[in-house]
DNA sequence: TTTTAATTGCAACAATGTTGCATTTATGTA
DNA sequence: TACATAAATGCAACATTGTTGCAATTAAAA
């Protein structure tokens, strides 16, 4: 994903093509993982943080990027590569290292089946599965 | 559960029986459902905020309460029902009702199986269900 | 009743996230 | 290419959640 298709996602989405959407998703792209808000402060340097979580919401709210963990002091942030536009992040498994601390949606390779068997009517699942990735094994 | 009963419970973990460990034990055995910090503070009145902190702390090590589910707003505390001193909430479901907003501990009529043919190595899992709750049905 | 270690309340701080507003910038249009 | 304009930015200020150190208080054992 070059410079001119990242313009041209962000358009498409009547998004301007700041420098700042531009580094932040050039930087997701490279990585294929998720991204902590935290590690985007770093690699962006000396812009403002309100900018950056007015960023995000702006590539979540249309579709580009979704939530994939949020943790007391930490959020991470992954594109939607499977998600359509209106339906983000609900079926897959967001995986954690705890060797690395690496963050990643896994495909439908693992899959859920629930037993509802009670009272409670389930109608969504979020699912964080923690354990040692594919680099770490 | 009685106020002799809670303070022996709590004498039993090396934890003085103080007011604010007591009144938030009662308030956990009164409601079934996890309560959030946020809930707590509101019925605890005049209490000083680090002291709910530190009293949740010392009840959540010693075993006698859990996290039940932790958004970035607010944090539900459980009591440890079936969860051993050593496991806590590791192998149920968290259950968060859409219409009225209770959490609660799913019990074994609510399972989940994970296929997992991948190259990643689940090792633990964290999963929040929301819904519609039996009271709101 | 006294002792003492645990617990509390206070003040101060850190991190994360939000809002309003004046300034700047990307983009469509002339 | 320059201009107009709506969108995006940076700044200051604030809210919320959670933490730490320390002196004062309290539960429980002697």
């Amino acid at each position: 994903m070059g410079l001119e298709e990242i313009k041209k996602t962000l358009n498409e989405r009547k998004l301007k093509a700041t420098t700042m959407r531009v580094a932040v998703l050039e930087q997701l792209y490279k990585e294929s993982n998720a991204i902590s808000l935290s590690k985007m402060q770093e690699s962006l340097g000396d812009f403002d943080r309100v900018t950056l979580y007015r960023t995000i919401q702006s590539l979540v709210k249309s579709g580009i990027i979704h939530k994939a963990l949020e943790e007391k002091h930490d959020t991470f942030y992954a594109l939607c590569n499977d998600c359509s536009l209106h339906n983000h992040s609900h079926s897959h498994i967001h995986f954690k290292c705890d060797n690395c601390g690496e963050v990643s949606c896994l495909d439908s390779n693992y899959s859920i089946q629930i037993k509802e068997d009670g009272d409670y009517k389930i109608k969504q699942l979020n699912i964080k599965a923690s354990g040692v990735c594919s680099n770490c094994i």
